[in-house]
DNA sequence: AAGTCCTGCAACCGCAACTGG
DNA sequence: CCCAGTTGCGGTTGCAGGACT
């Protein structure tokens, strides 16, 4: 038996394809960056204007340090600025050229996971024997960057 | 060599904020 | 002013691929 009949939405999610790229880049080259729910309704692509805003934003448009690991320098701006502003990655991401709030908000939530194993590694005693997530046998990576508190 | 476990990232969701009619 | 549609934001999740056993 087929499991799911095609989507009756019509409506596709997920992963982007080349062409949807493609099609995404030349409408805003056109356009501009804006009228995205246009891109849907015009029929030139089964995406919602949020998915393709989104996809703009932090994919395609110009500039982008893309697959480049945070440097030295842009993680102490992260922290500082995360201290002055609280969780506002969109603000945050204006101070650091190439990089979006979804690229701060995913390396912030990745280091408080790091930093979070690392204290339970250390910190609590008991926790050590109790389950099998704890087995972080070997040292942190990049311990030299932690805590940094202010 | 082959699972299994982890991690990081792309993209989703819900709601808030804005816009124009 | 209200309402419907659109855009922006922050939190969350699913999964591909690397690390570990």
């Amino acid at each position: 038996m087929e499991g799911r009949r095609v989507e009756m939405s019509q409506i596709r999610k997920g992963p982007w394809k080349a062409e949807e790229d493609e099609m995404l880049i030349n409408h805003v080259n056109k356009h501009g960056p804006r009228d995205w729910s246009s891109i849907r309704s015009k029929g030139l692509l089964q995406r919602t204007g949020k998915s393709c805003r989104l996809r703009w934003v932090n994919k395609l448009r110009p500039n982008l340090k893309n697959g480049c690991k945070f440097t030295a320098e842009e993680e102490r701006m992260v922290i500082e600025l995360q201290a002055e502003f609280g969780n506002k990655w969109a603000k945050i991401a204006t101070y650091l050229p190439g990089r979006t709030d979804n690229d701060v908000k995913n390396f912030w939530s990745s280091r408080q996971k790091r930093l979070a194993r690392i204290l339970q590694k250390s910190g609590t005693p008991s926790s050590s024997s109790s389950s099998k997530l704890l087995k972080m046998k070997k040292e942190i990576p990049g311990f030299h960057d932690v805590p940094v508190e202010y």
